[in-house]
RNA sequence: GCCCCUAUAGCUCAGUCGGAUAGAGCAGUGGUUUCCUAAACCAUGUGCCCCAGGUUCAAUUCCUGGUAGGGGCACCA
């Protein structure tokens, strides 16, 4: 991650609301001034004196250092130009350096190294009144305004009705809730979503296998269908329907029977579902059913659509998409010999809906198995005239699930999956989550379930927490013997290492969200608070907030409250608990 | 056979648009508390960045070809 840091005009700025523990924030006067990135200023001095030096224009990236001691900032300008300008990139950056004008007097020290890096460091002041604009920006820290109010649907978990969730469930839905969040605070209009596949072939087996359960429970001993769901939990789904409605089904023929019982167990699995994702503090904007679709025979429609435009043939009596016509390694069936649609067939209208309620970009997280479904639901998007970058599918890799050290071995047929709901509970929703956002998308991730468990110090979500609610606690120490957080508190007095550090990584907090909308991707935001949360602890152990020095004790105050506004949103995007106490 | 993902320290993993001496946590070792929470801090070692080519002033990063591991290739979803 790029720091970044803020420069601060003379414009005006919204209200915002003080994100404090006790209120002794509230008469906190309003912030006139608007944020802007430090990178952004520097990338523009430096813009322009390229243009002063070379009359030269080129797209300037400022980036951190490896090296601490390098300085805050950095760029390699001077290393691309070298070729086309014909010069040495060490006199290029030289140049560059001379024609910097520092209007915002921002700059403490700029320097020429290595090859031709031209490095920047910022003065200390710029740092130290940046606490107080971080507290002032309160819970907008790091928000950004570039997704414009688009409108962004993603979809992900879309478990099936007709079994319990699994663990893959638990990292698709922390990992879609986060992203939402993080894209909305960056300025788009987000909403998560869900499908339903509450119709079809799938549906009725699930019907024909609990029929069987409930007829075997009323001494009627029954196979459960070949193809049909053997999980343990249909028994208990039989059993349920059985406590509520006796033996009324069992007279009833098989057709009738399954429809009636289908419909019950339906209900109980998709009630199950949306139990287990708002205990797990995913709020769905929308939860869409696919019978809605079948009602209104919408993807029939979509197939008048398609061979309309000569895009679909009858082949071995089923209907088929010429869906190899837009990037798809074969052509799709939408509906069978059989004259049944396809889930396919349905899913066409389906994501063809979402653009039809206004969604501009579209987004799915899908299993890893499911990756050779893209094409096919691509080539069906570019064939109803929206563009290919519309629709996108994000693959989160699989779980594995780690108990004393050993993989824990899953089969759907053994019928040993391991529930989202079991883990969940044994390892606590916040630990659960903070596990499941911790690896990027593509990697598969190891779930230790020991050490999500562990009330220690190699549990990096206590870690995190632990930093808040110590936080909270000198505060509260510092309230108690008088102390009160001010922010006319003179920052100019933070300036022992460990100080400037935290605060240096607090400026970071916008660059970490906008990398995490930007590509995608959640783990960067868990990996950030931790190093908030280290910088602060090596603080706090090194320097005494509640001292003899009254402003001293004002001043690192501020810092905490400050320290504390990040964990807090950070942990508020994660959905995470932070706890003033542990 | 074809497609997708992965390969970096003993282990689990970061590494942004290709840049300067490749990082963190855990484990190991040694230390720190008359003091606001020790669920904490400090010190300390380790790397054919899977292999071979290519592009480039510069490759862990991009391209090609391999090797190994995981997943997927239905008129199922």
């Amino acid at each position: 991650m790029s720091i970044s840091s803020f420069i601060f005009f003379s414009l005006p700025f919204e209200n915002f609301t003080v994100l404090s523990a006790f209120g002794v924030m509230s008469n906190v006067r309003k912030s006139t001034r608007i944020i802007m990135k430090a990178e952004i200023y520097l990338a523009q001095c430096v813009e322009s004196a390229l243009k002063q030096a070379y009359d030269t224009e080129a797209k300037v990236v400022i980036e951190k250092p490896r090296q601490e001691a390098w300085g805050d900032f950095a760029t390699t300008v001077a290393l691309g130009l070298a070729k086309s300008l014909r010069t040495a990139p060490r006199v290029i950056a030289d140049k560059i350096v001379e024609n910097i004008k520092d209007e915002a007097h921002l700059l403490d020290k700029i320097t020429v190294d290595g090859p031709g890096f031209i490095n920047f460091t910022l003065s200390k002041s710029h740092w130290q009144s940046s606490v107080r604009e971080i507290i002032g920006a309160g819970e907008k820290h790091g928000n950004d305004t570039w997704g414009n109010g688009k409108k962004i649907n993603i979809e992900f978990v879309s478990a099936n009705p007709t079994g319990p969730l699994n663990v893959v469930s638990a990292r698709a839905a922390a990992t879609g809730d986060v992203l939402v969040e993080l894209l909305n605070k960056v300025g788009f209009a987000a909403e998560r979503e869900y499908y339903i596949n509450d119709a079809g072939r799938q549906i009725r087996l699930l019907g024909a296998s609990v029929a069987a359960r409930y007829l075997t429970l009323c001494g009627k001993n029954t196979a459960v269908p070949d193809e049909g769901y053997q999980g343990e939990y249909v028994i208990g789904l039989a059993e349920q329907l059985k406590a509520e409605h006796g033996e009324e089904f069992v007279e009833l023929d098989d057709l009738e029977r399954n429809a009636r019982l289908s419909k019950l167990a339906l209900e109980k699995m998709v009630a199950l579902h949306k139990k287990v994702m708002e205990e797990y503090r995913v709020n769905y904007h929308t939860w869409f059913y696919e019978s809605s679709l079948r009602k209104k025979d919408v993807h029939f429609k979509i197939v008048d659509e398609l061979k309309s435009k000569n895009l679909t043939y009858e082949k071995d009596g089923a209907l088929w998409f010429k869906s190899s016509e837009f990037g798809d390694a074969k052509d799709r069936v939408l509906v069978t010999k059989e004259g049944e649609p396809t889930y396919f067939m349905v899913d066409i209208a389906y994501h063809q809906d979402k653009f039809e309620r206004g969604f501009e970009t579209l987004y799915d997280l899908w299993g890893p198995d499911h990756h050779g479904y893209i094409d096919r639901v691509s080539a069906a998007m570019q064939a109803l005239g929206y563009a290919k970058e519309k629709f996108n599918v994000r693959i989160i890799q699989q779980v594995n699930m780690l108990r004393d050290g050993e993989l824990v071995k899953m089969s759907k047929r053994a019928g040993n999956i391991i529930e989202m709901n079991e883990v969940v509970q044994e390892v606590g929703i916040d630990a659960a989550r903070f596990f499941f956002v911790m690896r990027k998308l593509d990697s598969p991730l190891d779930f230790d379930i020991d050490l999500a468990k562990k009330r220690s110090d190699e549990n990096p979500v206590y870690y995190v927490q632990y930093a808040h609610a110590r936080i909270v606690n000198v505060i509260q120490f510092a309230n108690e013997n008088g102390l009160e957080l001010s922010l006319d508190a003179d920052l100019s007095l933070l300036e022992a290492n460990e100080e400037i550090a935290l605060i240096r990584k607090l400026n970071e907090f916008p660059t970490v969200i906008g990398a995490c909308a930007r590509l995608m991707e959640v783990h960067h935001l868990p990996a950030y608070l931790m190093e908030v949360a280290a910088a602060f602890h090596s603080f706090y152990h090194n320097n005494r907030v509640v001292t003899d020095d009254r402003k001293l004790s004002e001043a690192r105050m501020m810092l905490l409250e400050a320290t504390r506004c990040v964990l807090l949103n950070g942990l508020k995007i994660l959905r995470i608990s932070a706890p003033d106490r542990m």
